[in-house]
DNA sequence: CCAAAAGTGTTCCGAATACACCCATGG
DNA sequence: CCATGGGTGTATTCGGAACACTTTTGG
């Protein structure tokens, strides 16, 4: 890899929905200052930038080494750039000891990216932890989840972000149970299919769910060509 | 001032409305390449980081030292960090000559800020210009300046934005051609006094437009206080 | 036949839109 | 008295919200 500039990183709050919940990637620090507090902390996936990318090569790299997809929806989201983010001193110290240079100032440009967990291939060590319930991460981490969470909340009422998270094939219920764990409240099941019908990019499969004991649902997929044509004709995607 | 760091930037897109028109405040280049092609070339007002600032601090410093102004609307919105941005060739030369650092690259961090230009104290040579009708600016300013524009456009259907525009004491009709300036359309002058008649916040003056030969309008001043109350009763400010 | 979730329509209310005239002032 | 923009109300349409029952499957 090229140089590292040593002032910019990247930081990735990668998205996952798993058993009706939304879920983060986190990974788990190395374990540098064994003996010491704070040995075991968690941390989202982000490095400093090498001097030639652009961010969002940089982002995409990242992403890649970590889940061996390509074709991920990335969005930057917010620059966190307090001089003292890098705090406590311990998580500093960490830093300084796993990348060998002496950081003491990083502005961090922070992505949220959206994957479909059961066709990812996770590589490294990593754990896909609830949104509603995490840990004290290191630096600034908790803060920028929380912010990538108020972006995403934002945009998937306007953009058809639901279909990075839900499987290939999925079933109308699964994408209402993805609705209510993003914006945190139940919506009414009727009028919610009352509002996707009419979306022709939704096609109906033949198949249906399977192996499960009371009626079974159909499956749909999204056809992103149809939406592509049909989001130039009325406005896009309002939920 | 502390050392500058020559990776990262800070660049202000400053909104201004003027003659019934939305503009941008540009500064001449300073003519280093006398005698090339390019030489006047206008730039959005910006600067490297210092070492220890934070970036918000630096977007401020950067306008009060332009504008004379504290207290402005700032709004982080993008990240520009293509490594070919700092182009073309002569635009780059420029930035060595004038930084006196060998910079390559540099990923800008841009805001816009809203100023009321009638209050404003502006001191250096800048020229306020039509968001409408932009010449060619250096590196990648007109598509910054685009995107500024977007973020503009989004978040003032929701965030009472218009006033940081608008001087304290201002008439409907200016609010409304406003809106009308930054959104691009025409609104309906009837409906538009219907939706802000309700809104609390807006305090009646006793005061009239003066020095026009037309029925004379009343003047309004906006109420910050009483709109924090009223955004936690209603939910703010969506026109 | 029971449990469990799928799937379907109607009514009501508030918000958005379309639309035209009288009023106050300066010249 | 004329030109100019200020300021006002009503009728209609559209979209969002509330709400309950029948259907299909597995066990």
């Amino acid at each position: 890899m090229a140089n590292l500039n040593p002032h910019v990183s990247v930081d990735c709050v990668i998205f996952g929905f798993q058993a009706g919940k939304l879920k983060v990637l986190l990974i788990e620090r190395e374990k540098v200052l064994w003996g010491r507090l704070g040995g075991h902390k968690l941390k989202l996936p982000g490095s400093l930038i090498s001097e030639s990318e652009d961010l969002d090569i940089s982002a995409i790299r990242t992403l890649r080494e970590l889940t061996g997809l390509d074709n991920i929806y990335m969005k930057q989201f917010g620059v966190f750039s307090n001089p003292a983010r890098l705090s406590p001193p311990e998580d500093l110290e960490w830093l300084q000891k796993t990348s060998g240079l002496m950081v003491d100032r990083v502005v961090t440009i922070a992505y949220y990216s959206l994957i479909k967990i059961g066709e990812s291939n996770i590589t490294e060590k990593t754990i896909w932890h609830p949104v509603d319930e995490l840990p004290e991460l290191i630096f600034d981490h908790n803060r920028i989840i929380i912010k990538a969470l108020e972006a995403l909340r934002r945009e998937i009422r306007t953009e058809p972000l639901c279909f990075e998270l839900l499987p290939k094939k999925f079933t109308i219920r699964q994408m209402q149970d993805l609705y209510e764990a993003i914006l945190g409240e139940k919506l009414d099941n009727r009028n919610f299919r009352k509002k996707i019908r009419p979306m022709e990019f939704l096609i109906p499969l033949t198949e249906k769910e399977m192996e499960v004991n009371h009626k079974p649902a159909r499956l749909f997929r999204f056809d992103k060509k149809l939406y592509e044509k049909h989001r130039k004709v009325v406005s896009g995607f309002d939920l």
